[in-house]
RNA sequence: GGAGGGGUACCGAAGUGGCCAACCGGGCGUGGCUGUAAACCACGUGGCUUUCGCCUUCGGGGGUUCGAAUCCCUCCCCCUCCA
């Protein structure tokens, strides 16, 4: 490689990354790689518990294919051993242990998800139990032998707790310890993680030293929050956008994005130049962010259409095209073909329970065909094919079907 | 081993014998305004009941009482300090 060639892959490493630790570290080994012909084995954590990659996954996941693109090779680290202890850090979070069968199941999912965005033919896939499950007590201890009490105190949540007396195990510290012996048993070259991975990451350096091995270089990328703009994208705030959803989904989501997370979206997940997009009104931006994405993952013909169908329903208050379809036996409407719309938005499954039809009816939450029900004491009469919805969103088409 | 502090609805947090289905804040939902943005306003946020009203809820179980989230017993769990 030139010397243009390699500058031109630092440069495209360094995109949209937040740091990189330390840059003299990444270069070097990128260069020998170039040399040598052997890849660089990039190592990015998975959390088995969410099989569901979003867009903010997509991000390391992205920076993941640019190593791929310079022939590397992405190193999936599976945390199945981990999983199956539980989460630490979060200690209000009762987080399920996850059984073999699930992991495996969630894994299955989220490699096909994956290879949305990776390639596969450069990817492994590496499950944390194969070298922690057999670890004894002996080779536990000489780990944990090669980092200090004081310096796993120097990460910053540990040093509040600390601080402020609140408790901390013994587990926790053995945490980044065992992320970082992944690293040692992969011989990683390169670590990739969201800026809440710094210190581990940093941790991984140093076991790895301690371990006789070449220390990874350390790419941070950002974190995107979610819908709400506020907290970190997760399935479990539910403030989340998968990459599989439906266009017309994803779409709808994207549209309801804070404005002031626009330049974020923008510049972490499209090839959009923002200056360009900043200049049109905060609806247009908008719908140009959601349609480009949408666009990625689903294709322009899907694109347009999830534009067309959000502004017809939407902007328009036209019916949308693919609506969820409940059917409705003829048994459960009475002799004159009527139905107690209480009974109706509970048949349907659109509401939980009858308590809350009649909060959202009263609300002025639910219409039929475009009339609004006024009352929950009203009975409604049912035609094949009726449009029911329930707040802005939710809608569901009505199928009556004979039968007992 | 000893001392103390806690467990309340999705989360945080009041309540310490009746006025508590439980203050307040956040989140979420519905409506309004809009660009399905933000901000703001209103209402709602256990279930059943087609208006009355009824039933279950305050870590688990038992008890005292006309009546308990509130008092007593017991069990479980969490946290802090001393050793």
């Amino acid at each position: 490689m030139t010397k243009k060639a390699s500058h031109e892959a630092l440069a495209l490493i360094h995109r949209r990354a937040v740091e990189i630790i330390p840059e003299a570290d990444l270069r070097h080994k990128m260069e020998r790689s170039q040399r040598t012909g052997k890849p660089l084995r990039v190592k990015l954590g998975v959390d088995p518990t969410a099989p569901d990659i979003h867009l903010g996954i997509s991000i390391p996941l992205q920076k993941l294919r640019d190593f791929q693109d310079l022939g590397h090779t992405a190193v999936m680290i599976v945390g199945d051993f981990t999983a199956r202890i539980g989460d630490p850090s979060e200690r209000n979070t009762t987080r399920p242990i996850l059984s073999l069968e699930q992991i495996e199941r969630n894994m299955k999912t989220y490699r096909e998800q994956a290879f949305k965005i990776l390639d596969p033919d450069k990817t492994e896939f590496r499950y944390n139990s194969e070298w922690l499950e057999s670890m004894s007590f002996k080779e536990i201890m000489e780990l944990t032998s090669k980092y200090t009490v004081a310096r796993m105190l120097e990460r910053d949540d540990f040093s509040v707790r600390y601080r402020e007396g609140q408790s901390i195990t013994i587990l926790e510290f053995l945490y980044p310890l065992a992320q970082a012996y992944d690293s040692v048993a992969v011989q990683a070259d390169v670590e990739l993680g969201g800026t809440d991975q710094r210190f581990n990451l940093l941790v991984g350096r140093e076991i790895q030293e301690r371990y006789g091995q070449e220390p990874q270089a350390i790419v941070i990328m950002p974190l995107l929050e979610g819908t709400d703009g506020v907290r970190k994208m997760s399935k479990s705030y539910g403030n989340y956008i998968g990459i599989t959803e439906p266009p017309n989904t994803m779409y709808g989501k994207l549209m309801s994005i804070p404005d002031s997370m626009m330049e974020k979206f923008v510049t972490l997940l499209t090839d959009v130049h923002w200056a360009k997009l900043k200049k049109l009104h905060p609806k247009e931006q908008k719908s140009a962010l959601a349609g480009e994405i949408v666009k990625i993952y689903h294709g322009e013909e899907a694109a347009k259409a999830a534009t067309a169908e959000f502004d017809r329903v939407f902007s328009q208050g036209g019916r949308p095209q693919d609506v969820p379809k409940v059917s409705v036996t003829r048994s459960q409407l009475k002799p004159d073909g009527t139905i107690w719309i209480v009974d109706l938005l509970q048949v349907t499954g659109l509401l939980r329970s009858r308590s809350e039809a009649r909060r959202i009816i009263e609300q002025g939450g639910v219409e039929l065909d475009g009339q609004k029900i006024s009352s929950a004491q009203t009975d409604v009469k049912i035609k094949n094919g009726a449009l029911l919805r329930v707040g802005k969103h939710r809608f569901a088409e009505i199928q009556v079907h004979e039968g007992a």
